[in-house]
DNA sequence: ATCCCGAGGG
DNA sequence: CCCTCTGGAT
């Protein structure tokens, strides 16, 4: 098998193995999907969904959000961590979607990474999530995941993704991604991770996967 | 007590 | 490249 032959294999067992997974949070409009995937960095989905609903009752379009007062907004966005940080970016997010992209979300990689607050990371979520677009979303997990298997090495997200996107089929890069993501939760963990009970295992090159099971990085 | 689903800045 | 920013999860 080569390595797209793995990786699809790969996708389809973890399509198979993670069903219910979701291209995250429900949000109506490109931009509160934005907000929201800002708010997302180094926080759960669930702390998210938590503080949205009353931040997009009181700011419901982007020109609202862009000239809220930070305390108000920080007040809201508490609970997700790096608050402070968080609600200077999604605000001045807003404002950037007003004054330099018209009211919309663009779709271009290189004016995304200009929005406070949205790395290649977030850039890459709402390229494939809001314009469906092939997305390789290059994370942590992804990164230690991927590597065990042996699609990529080392840890530049830039080559990752390059690397990956001439390895996955266009049509398969999201559900990789997604797959990938919350198998490195969930069982591909960085560290103790569960290779006795990998679904990966057949398709897995790295020491701890193996019957005899060598262990360590 | 320790780790962490990123991003920005020095 | 390394540090910081925070609260929640484990």
């Amino acid at each position: 098998m080569n390595k797209t032959e793995r990786a699809v294999a790969v996708t389809r067992a973890l399509c198979a193995e993670y069903p219910d997974r979701r291209p995250l949070l429900t949000y109506s409009s490109p931009f509160e999907l934005t907000i929201a995937v800002i708010l997302s960095a180094q926080t759960t989905d669930a702390q998210v969904n938590r503080v949205t609903p009353e931040l997009f009752a009181r700011y419901p379009r982007p020109s609202d959000l862009a000239v809220a007062a930070p305390p108000d907004v920080e007040a809201i966005v508490h609970s997700t961590g790096f608050y402070r940080t968080k609600a200077r970016n999604i605000i001045a997010a807003a404002r950037a979607i007003v004054d330099r992209f018209g009211g919309g979300v663009p779709r271009a990689m290189e004016d995304l990474v200009t929005i406070p607050g949205m790395g290649r990371k977030s850039a890459n979520v709402i390229r494939g999530v809001v314009y469906g677009e092939p997305s390789v979303v290059v994370d942590t997990h992804l990164t230690r995941v991927t590597n065990r298997l042996g699609f990529v090495s080392g840890k530049n997200p830039v080559a990752i993704e390059h690397a990956l996107r001439a390895i996955v089929p266009s049509e398969m890069q999201t559900d990789f991604s997604m797959g990938v993501n919350l198998h490195g939760r969930a069982c591909c963990t960085a560290r103790n991770p569960a290779c006795d009970r990998c679904v990966l295992r057949s398709l897995c090159p790295w020491p701890g996967a193996q019957p005899d099971g060598s262990s360590s990085e």
